[in-house]
RNA sequence: GCGGGCGUGGCGGAAUGGUAGACGCCGGGGACUUAAAAUCCCCUGAUCCUAUAGAUCGUGUGGGUUCGAGUCCCACCGCCCGCACCA
């Protein structure tokens, strides 16, 4: 072998062809192998690879690589989410087609990702806005209506009136729109919505049950679906009407002291009908910002409708109002409020001095307790409550409940966060849903003889609105069913959608239908999937909610997608700026000279400041551009720096400093092959333990994803390793650590194992056997105590008995002087761990 | 407000209740070299000191449990993330 330097340059390109032509990370579905199927979120061709990305798919191809070198069949797929706004953007920008801008960034990414040598079956490759693929999409929608899981209702939408056309929530910015600036209007259009409400129940107990998710984000989800236990009831109104209301506190009942309805409540509009004050006082709600900050400080406003509401136990006539934060879309849209033991009917009651009354107190002693400037919300013992006087909190809220189904006045229910899920999006760049609008039959299904539903090519977008439902011809087709002139649904689905049922399609791809049920049952769940934490909600929630659609609908079996899920941290870097006046002037890592404590611009020579260590982002320019790295790098390098120092789940900080050590690792590591001497003999029982030490640890880390353990230990093999002198065992330490090495380095594994005489690819390798009877050390080092401070560390044997390690412990001088005569009360000693005298 | 997470050297971070700071980066010193690059070796938590020895302190703060606490318990402080007028 060679001491010359490993260039990556030439061996990054040659070792991809290799493994192109090998084919070898094709998965075969009919293999007999363990199945693996290691997933990373799929990315929206933007146009360029992040640093985000490389991070992620580093992390999955080290683990598909390794769970391919511990004999499974592996399924490594890769795609792109390819429908989406951007798109739409450009081609209004820059007047290119939406598909042609969305294909060459796929090229341009492709090429991208081919140069980070990652381990993946491209033979399954495709892209959500291929026709194949959203036709299948549009047979799934079709299946999932003919179960009843999809309807149509009228809905709101942020409508633009310049822009003609439907913003998403992101696109508002302080109620004007992103590219107008008009002030948005609400407008009521008939949209499609997916039944995922049918499924809050199972959702929930099904992230409860998912153990190899992050606590986070089965929090985080739990939240989202957010059920809640409580009593649903009715109020006679004085003029005739019943009111219905729904409250988790039934047991405060006796405590309600006024009752309110949102703004755009019926019972509300009806008074504002011949009210023109109430009318005034609901536009007004309707005005209110909606911003966190604005909802902080918005004070409670009402307006008393005049109309009482009777109370169920006592009779009494309540005053009802229209206050601004009762929601509609929350419960009945109407609440009993209890002012004593709610915080915003607290100070609701407060403002238009209500009765404040305690029902609820730490004792029945302090019933006659004073608030102190808020609400209790806690638990306690009813109070000041007729029959309910003296029960806890739960038994309470059960009796009520008794009574009201009793009394037939009230139920128990259960109340959900979720919505239903609004999937119509007025755009061009997106699956067509396939459907089509009959005066006479209603709206009919697109026969699958028909599918896919294309998109039209020959649209325009020089002007604003959906170039969907201006397109001269495109809707325009004859009823399935009776054949009479009919339109075209023009909304496509939320791109949501798309990356809903894709991991299905990986997994089976066959032409006729969107997936093989039995090829598919092969590979799902999921084993191992990697993203980010911005999608712990949305994307994760709607996927389970298709997988578990499509089980209903007898499509599949499984019920949970993803078996084990990993959020990987960000990749942040210090930011480089210059004050320009008042702005900020931001400057690239790559236009400037890092030096010790501080920084200059190349351009200039002339100091910048450096900023905080934040996320990569456009705006402030701490980006760096992962086809520079990699030019300068190498693929394995920029690799290794994404697995080494942070824990995967926290942010990595990049750094200049950081990729040149990791550039230096791989050259040291390619010299330590080049001292592999098959003519060497003899033993090295130290290093061939350290060695099956380590096989056995970097194994059980990248297992866990702990990928900086892995390579802490990897350094310290290797450190051990060149100051071995040869041996057999140092061959055999040198080769187990190109093969650990493998996964994470795997271009300068394959010139090395070319350069040993290897047959074949080391990416076709099998991983190291672990000898465990050299996975334990026969002599271990004792720590040795004094009132548990460390006075010595002494080597015994290992397994060495009690009696000995106290008599060694006793005999060190060290240990001696600190006793200093003193007696001895203890001796605790921990076999091959440590002594502790008590003295 | 509710929910969750995190606080360890100059920095990123290791550490089944048992030798705190593995490993990497930065920094310092040295070797090789005409010189540089590359590479290799040594040092690198703080303080004290009679300095190859030794001592004290040290994991956000204050308590507690224990022979022994970064780790377990209680209280507090700070930072980060998510949700949020959800009755």
């Amino acid at each position: 072998m060679t001491n010359e330097r490993f260039d990556p340059s030439v061996a990054d390109r040659r070792w991809q062809a290799a493994w192109d032509e090998a084919r070898c990370f094709e998965a075969d579905s009919d293999s007999n192998k363990p199945k693996s199927y290691v997933l990373e979120m799929f990315p929206y061709p933007s146009g360029r690879i992040h640093i985000g990305h490389v991070r992620n798919y580093t992390m999955g191809d080290v683990l598909a690589r390794y769970r391919k070198m511990r004999g499974d069949e592996v399924l490594h797929p890769m795609g792109w989410d390819a429908f989406g706004m951007p798109a739409e953007n450009a081609a209004m920008e820059k007047g290119v087609h939406p598909a042609g801008w969305t294909y060459q960034n796929i090229e341009t990414m492709k090429g991208q990702l081919k140069q980070l040598g990652f381990a993946l079956d491209w033979s399954r490759e495709f892209a959500t806005c291929d026709p194949e693929y959203y036709g299948h999409e549009q047979a799934l929608f079709i299946e999932l209506f003919e179960n009843g899981l999809v309807y149509r209702k009228e809905s709101e939408v942020n409508w633009d009136p310049v822009d003609m056309t439907v913003l998403a929530n992101e696109q508002v910015i302080d109620g004007k729109g992103w590219r107008s600036g008009a002030e948005v209007e609400k407008r009521k259009l008939n949209q499609w919505f997916l039944k995922i409400t049918d499924f809050a129940d199972e959702l929930l107990a099904g992230v409860q049950a998912l153990e190899s998710w992050p606590q986070k984000v089965r929090l985080m989800q739990e939240n989202w679906i957010g059920k809640s236990q409580g009593l649903e009831f009715a109020f006679e109104l004085s003029n005739g009407e019943t009111l219905p209301v729904y409250t988790t506190r039934p047991d405060t009942i006796f405590g309600a002291s006024f009752v309110a309805v949102a703004a755009d409540h019926p019972v509300a509009q009806a008074v504002a009908a011949n009210n023109c004050e109430a009318a005034k006082f609901i536009a007004e709600c309707k005005r209110g910002g909606t911003t966190a900050a604005e909802l902080e400080t918005a004070e409670k406003l009402g307006f008393d409708t005049g109309i009482g509401a009777k109370h169920p136990f006592t009779g009494e006539h309540l005053p009802l109002f229209i206050a601004n934060f009762v929601l509609m879309d929350y419960g009945t849209g109407a609440i009993m409020a209890v002012p004593g033991h709610d915080q915003r009917d607290f100070e609701f009651a407060t403002k238009y001095a209500l009765p404040i009354p305690r029902v609820v107190a730490a004792s029945v002693e302090d019933a006659g307790e004073p608030f102190d400037g808020e609400a209790e919300a806690g638990d306690g013992v009813i109070v000041n409550s007729d029959f309910l006087s003296g029960m806890e909190v739960e038994a309470a809220k059960r009796e009520v409940i008794t009574r009201a189904e009793a009394g037939g006045w009230g139920k128990g229910t259960t109340v959900w966060r979720l919505r239903d899920w609004g999937v119509s999006r007025q755009r061009y760049w997106g699956t067509p849903i396939p459907f089509i609008h009959c005066d006479d039959c209603g709206v009919v299904p697109v026969p699958q003889d028909q599918l896919p539903v294309k998109l039209p090519e020959d649209v325009d977008f020089s002007k604003p609105g959906n170039p969907l439902l201006r397109h001269p011809t495109w809707k325009d087709v004859a009823c399935p069913k009776c054949g009479s002139d009919a339109q075209r649904e023009t909304d496509t689905l939320d791109t949501f959608v798309n990356s809903s049922w894709y991991f299905l399609r990986f997994a089976s791809q066959p032409a006729d239908k969107p997936f093989d049920a039995a090829e598919v049952a092969k590979w799902m769940p999921v084993d191992q999937y990697i993203g980010g934490i911005e999608h712990a909600i949305l994307h994760l929630l709607y996927a389970r909610f298709w997988t578990r659609a499509l089980a209903r609908c007898g499509k599949l079996d499984v019920k949970e997608p993803f078996a084990s899920l990993f959020t990987q941290g960000m990749v942040t870097h210090e930011t480089y700026s210059r004050k320009d006046g008042a702005r900020e002037e931001y400057f690239m890592p790559a236009d400037v000279d890092r030096t010790g404590d501080g920084a200059t611009l190349k351009a200039d020579g002339k100091p910048v400041q450096i900023g905080k260590v934040i996320k990569m982002s456009k705006s402030k320019k701490n980006v760096v551009d992962p086809e520079d790295i990699i030019r300068d790098y190498g693929a394995d390098a920029v690799r290794w720096f994404m697995l080494s120092d942070s824990p995967p789940e926290r942010d990595l900080p990049w750094s200049e400093a950081g990729i040149e050590g990791c550039g230096r690792f791989v050259q040291r590591l390619w010299r330590l092959f080049g001292h592999y001497d098959p003519t060497a003999s003899g033993e090295d029982k130290g290093l061939a333990r350290k060695t099956h030490q380590t096989i056995a640890a970097v194994a059980d880390d990248i297992e866990a994803l702990a990928f900086n353990k892995a390579v802490a230990r990897l350094y310290e093999l290797t450190s051990a390793t060149e100051k071995a002198a040869p041996s057999e065992d140092r061959n055999h330490a040198i080769r187990s650590l190109l093969l650990m090495a493998s996964p994470m380095m795997p271009h300068l594994a394959e010139e090395g194992w070319q350069a040993m005489g290897e047959s074949g690819l080391v990416s076709e390798a099998a991983w190291p056997d672990v000898d465990p009877s050299l996975l334990v050390e026969d002599e271990v080092t004792i720590a040795v105590q004094h009132m548990g401070k460390l006075r010595d560390t002494l080597t015994a044997p290992k397994g060495a008995s009690k009696e000995t390690l106290e008599a060694l412990a006793l005999a060190s001088e060290k240990v001696q002087r600190s006793i200093d005569g003193a007696e001895i009360r203890k001796v605790i000693v921990v076999p091959d761990r440590l002594v502790n005298i008590v003295a």
